[in-house]
This record gives structure tokens, sequence and C-alpha cells, in this order.
DNA sequence: CATGAATGAGAATTCATTCAT
DNA sequence: TATGAATGAATTCTCATTCAT
């Protein structure tokens, strides 16, 4: 009795602590965060706003954990493609393809942790995430003109390049509200070639320099 | 005397409009659209609230109309550039490399347009503004593409990617208090680089898949 | 015009923080720090909620004003009979006489400063106010010892004693919803006489210490 | 069987209130009333908040008991002393001295039922305690006045007065996170001085008026 | 035309109290 | 009996916008 009440308790709270997470990704991917009020999210998620307050500090607190939870999902796909097998540039381009795929098909949530505002705490933890993303990259890259393929060339430059590039060519597709795009495929792929260019070596060096 | 009470009355009128632009700028460009409330944009113009709204029907159209100017000077510079002489490789890498360059010297009201988040009405002006950025490069883009110079590729997509390349390589170094990038002019000649070869021919096209 | 406009306008910000203060010094009177929110006391004083914050920063800088302003009413007097004509143990006697009686007759607004808790900074606030009220018999004593009158003592510790004695003999029938005096006067009398018997010579020292 | 699950149901009864009241006690002690949420009260006491609730009707009615109970102590201690041996002055002195010792050496529970605010009742009830506290001291002015040791006076208002000038002189000292007395003894003295001489006859009877 | 005082609709957060388990 | 999750009313503070003067 006493194990199970346990037990169920802590399915419980978990279950609450998702629901909440869900309830604000649900309505930052519909609204962006200027919808995503406390109230809002309580309602959302079937519950009153003091219970918000019992799993998260701070409003800001809850929307840097649904970035962080948004991202670390991401992330993990990306390493998985980062250190999987393949060329850097084989890599590179599944990377930022399976990304975008992601962004363009499921719920716009990208949206809220590339484009939008927020509390300030909020954007100092979206800059951290955005870090993380091109961290990726930078690794790939890093491969990348080790093995050759790539040519020598500022990695951090490079790496934050890259998060805009696809970040910036998703923003209109997926803002809140924002048309839905046609030919979806076919910008997945632009999207990837893009990258894959921007950091290769070209035929015959821009003759700039 | 009717007549040139109007006269002055109209110079008047444009000379508070430009004020009032010019404290919102000001504001906008040192701490970003939180720190630019109207009764702050007021007194940085030195004037009444009741002013603003004389001028604009409310908070999100001054500040579309800040960027919208603000953008105007970038597009004049931009176009300038590209209709200006140079292969179309070295006019995007200069168009790429002016941008960037007054974005990290000046004030950084880039910021604002850029990354920041504010009323819908803004945000959907900020999508406006960088679609228009965009479009200079894609007239280079497509110069380039039939001279030659460029492989043919998604233009609107290329150059979404370009604007988000330089932009997001930009947000960190240029956030309201964030830390001075050390190296600029190897920032910016790593983020140029980069858009330029995103849209050239590598040397040997990349073996995707 | 401009003139009376200004003159107007200073008179109207007077006359607003004036009542803004009145209301609470009556919300206080009445019911304590628990009964003054900001929206009773907006209310009370006839504007909205925005009003008060316009002329107070916070709740707390509102309170601390409130008693402040009512205690400087009660030192400029104190003070007044303090360094006026008379023995030290007259002038005792009238400033204690003089408090008391006030606090008596008119609002019961002394309990605010006197026995009410409120928040961190207006409870420091409170202790600094006693502690003036505390000064200024401590002034009177002070002349009091030199000149004879007086044996040596703790000037600090009498100084306070006299003080909460004067203060917990009003607690009583000035506290909220306390029982009404009957003989104002002759309660009026024995405080008084109590603090200056407190600081005076006894006939046959105690045979204490 | 039944029986004995009982009484040790009462046992657990009674240990669980004297839990909750040490509890809060303590709280009380160390942060004042507005640290003692009963939340906190529940977890100091290593139980939930709803077993509070089980013993006190609210949180009003558990402060109450606190202050109750701590002020039975003093009057226990008090009544001692002033139905024990020696002169009125002497026992008077010495029921000041013990209470003020107490208050100074122990924890600084004095502030809570002497200086802080809290719901209305437990403000009530706070006066109720501090006039139980001043019987103890009338009880020995009269026969202090009977024996001719003290001069005629109002009873009521010396009674009141000596609370509150120890309480007074305290209240600085003790109050929480306030900073600790130096030479705590001689004001300890000073104090008990002072509420000795402010009931005896002076040398020459105060020329008042 | 100019002013800036005034408004008041939110939005976040707290915490005593209840009640299903 | 015991738990502690859940509630939601209450409260402070902000700021775009209006309008009397």
């Amino acid at each position: 009795m006493a194990y199970r009440r346990s037990a169920l308790m802590e399915e419980r709270l978990a279950s609450n602590r998702e629901r909440i997470l869900a309830a604000a990704r649900r309505l930052i991917a519909e609204g962006g965060y200027r919808e995503a009020q406390i109230a809002a999210v309580a309602a959302e998620a079937g519950m009153s706003t003091g219970m918000i307050y019992r799993y998260f500090r701070s409003k800001a607190d809850l929307f840097i954990e649904v970035m962080t939870a948004a991202i670390a999902r991401e992330l993990e796909i990306l390493n998985g493609i980062a250190k999987g097998p393949g060329t850097a540039k084989e890599r590179l381009y599944a990377a930022v393809e399976s990304f975008t795929r992601r962004a363009l098909t499921g719920p716009n949530l990208a949206y809220a942790f590339i484009a939008e505002p927020a509390e300030p705490e909020v954007d100092i933890a979206r800059i951290r995430v955005r870090q993380k993303l091109g961290n990726v990259f930078k690794a790939i890259l890093k491969e990348g003109i080790t093995a050759g393929e790539f040519p020598a060339q500022d990695m951090d430059a490079s790496a934050a390049c890259i998060v805009g590039a696809y970040t910036e060519a998703l923003v209109g597709p997926i803002a809140p509200k924002g048309q839905r795009v046609k030919d979806q495929e076919r910008l997945i792929q632009s999207i990837s070639d893009f990258c894959v260019r921007a950091v290769s070596q070209p035929i015959n060096p821009s003759g700039k320099r």
C-alpha cells in the first residue's frame, strides 16, 4: 500500500511536470511565448496556477526547461548523426536535413527557441541552446577539415552561420500562424545543400582577399 | 501668415516625427525593445507621450517604422553594391561584408530587428524586412547564376539562408550588453567567405547520400 | 497661461500625493497595515492603483512615508517641548503628556508605527522612527542628569523604556477595536507621572545591587 | 488491543500537538511570523500540512497557542517571584530582571508576541497576553502601595507602562537578525532599575506644572 | 498643437486551507 | 490517521493608451 501510493505519487508528479511542459510546449508552438502566460499554461494543463509553481520556480524557469527539453531531443538526434558513419559532408547534410525536416513536419516549436523573445533569462538560455546546436556542426566541421574534406575556416563562425542559415530559412515557413510550405522536400534539400556548399572548397576560390 | 504658420507646422511635424524615430532608435539600440517604453521614448525625444500618438497610431507602429527606416538605409547601401560593378561573387561578398561591418561597428540596432521579440505586428514586420534583405541577395544570385558564376539553386532558400547565416553569426556579438568581439575583421571575413562559398559550385559536388 | 497651468499642475501633484498619504493614513488608522492594500488605498483616495505608483515606488515606500510623516509631526512638537523652557522634569512630563494626549484624541495612527507589523522594510523604518522618538527623551535626560535633576543612568535604555512605557499604556486603549477610555486625563497624567518618576532619584534607593 | 491502540493514539496526538507547537515556536523565534508558514511548520515538525489542521483550526489558532504557551511559562515564573519573599521593590526588580534576562538569553520568541504583526486574531491575543503580564506587576504594585513602599498611583497604567518599558528596551536588541547587545547585564539592570524607580516615590515629588 | 496625469486591464506569484487517497 | 498535491483568491506592480486642460 505504502509502496503503491509512493509509486502512484511519483508517477503523478512526473505526469504533472510533463503535463505542464507539454502544455507550455503546445502554447508556445501555437502562439509563441507571448501566448504562454502562466494562467494559460495552467488552463491548458488542466490545473491551477499554483501547481505550476510547485514544479517550476518561475515562468522563466519553465520556459527555459521547455526550450532545453526540446533542444535536448534535437541534440540527441544531431549528435547521433554527427558521430555516425559517413563522410563529414554526408553527415553535415544529414544533420541539417534531419533538423529542418522535423521542424517543418512537427509542431513548430522551433520558432520559439529560434526567433522569439522573452524575459532576459530566457534569452540567455536561448543563446546557450543555439550554441549547443552550433557545437554539433563545429564537431563535424573539425573532422571534415582534418580529413581534408573542407578547407580551413573559422569553425565558430561557420557553425553559427549554419545554425542561422537553416533557422532563417525555416522561420518564415514555421512562424506561428505562418503559411505552410508547399514543396517541403525541395526546401529541405535546398537548405541542406546550401550548408554543405558553405563549408566546402569552391571550384575557383572567390577572387576576394 | 496662415500659410507660413502652416509651413512651420509641417516642418515641426516632420521634425517631431524624426525626433521620435531617432529617440526610439537610440533606446532600442541601447537596451532593446524591452527598454523602449513609450514613456522612455517620449522623454528621450524631449516631448510628451501624447505627442507620440499624434504621429504613430501605436507602439507597434512606431517600432515597425523604426525597423523599416533602419533597414531602408541598409537596403539602399546593399542595393548600391548589388547594382554596382564587379562579379556576382565580388558583390555578394561586398554586400555581406558591408552589412556585418556596420552591424558590428555602429550601434547594435541590428539586434532589435534581427533577434528580439516584440508584439505580433512587429514580428510580422520583422519577417518582411528580412525578406527584403533577402531580395537583395536573391538579385545578386540570379545574375550570378545567369553568368555561370553560381550553380543552379533555389534562390529563395539561398537568400534566406544568407540572411540567417550572417544574422546568427552576429547575434551573439551584438546582443545588448553582449561581449565585444576581439577580432572583428576576422569575423567579418569569415562570415562573408561562408556566404560566398555557400552559393558557389564546390570542387566536387557534395556526394550527398 | 503656462504659469497658471504649471501652478495648477504642481498643486495637483501635491494634492495627489497628499491624498494618497491621507488615504493610507486613514486606512491604517482604521484597520492597520493589513487593511491598507494598494487597491484599497487607491479607492480611498479616489484614484486608480497606477497613480499610487506614480508617487511611490512601492507599497513599502508609501507606508514608510506615512509613518515618517506622522512621526515627523510628533517629533517637531516633542522637540519644541524638549528645547523649550522649564526644568528637565517639567519638559519630560510635558513631552509625554503631549504625545499621549494627541494619541488618545486624534486618529489612532499611533498604533501603526507602534505595534503592528508589515514588510521587513517597513519594520526597519518603524524601529528607526521609534529611536528618533527616544532621542528626544534622551536629550532631555542628558540635560536633567547634568543639571542634577536626574540620577546617572543608562540614557539609551531609559529613553527606550519611556517610549515603550507610554506606547504600551496606549496600545490597549487605542488598539483597533479596543475599549474607550473613560478618564483620558487621568490616564495621561498617570503615564506622564510614571515616566518622570522612572528617571528620577527615589527617596531611598532600591536595596538592589 | 483496542484500548492500547487508543492510548497510543492519544499519546501520539499529544506528542504531535507538542511537536507542532515546538516547531512553530522554533520558526517564529528564528524568523518571526513571516517565516512561519504552515508548510514550513509542518516540515519542521516532520509531518504533513494536513496534520496541522487536525490539531489546530487555523494558522491563527496555532500562533495564538504558541504565544499563550510561551507566556504561560513566563507567567509561572513571574508569579513565583511575585508571590515569593522579599519587599515589593525587590520582587518587582527581580521580576523584570528575570523576564528580560530570559528574553535576551534564550531564543528571541519574545519578539513575536511583543512587536510583530500577524492576523487580527493573533493581534488580539497578543494584547491579552500582555495584559496578563501586566497583572503580575499590578499585584506586586498593590502590595507595595499597601505596604507604603510605593506611592499611590494608577496601577493599571503603571503595570502597562512597566510591560511597555522593558518590551521596548528589548525589541531592538532581540529583533530577528538584530544586532546582539554587548553588555547584556548592564542593560538588564538598567531596565529593572528604571521600572522600580518608575513606581517609587521620588525624592522631591515631581514639580509638574 | 502639446502635455502628462490618469486609467485599468493584465500578469506573476504566494500561501492558507482542503480533500482524495 | 496521515499525506501532500491541488486549489484559487488575493495582492503587488507595469505600462500602453487616452483625454481634459
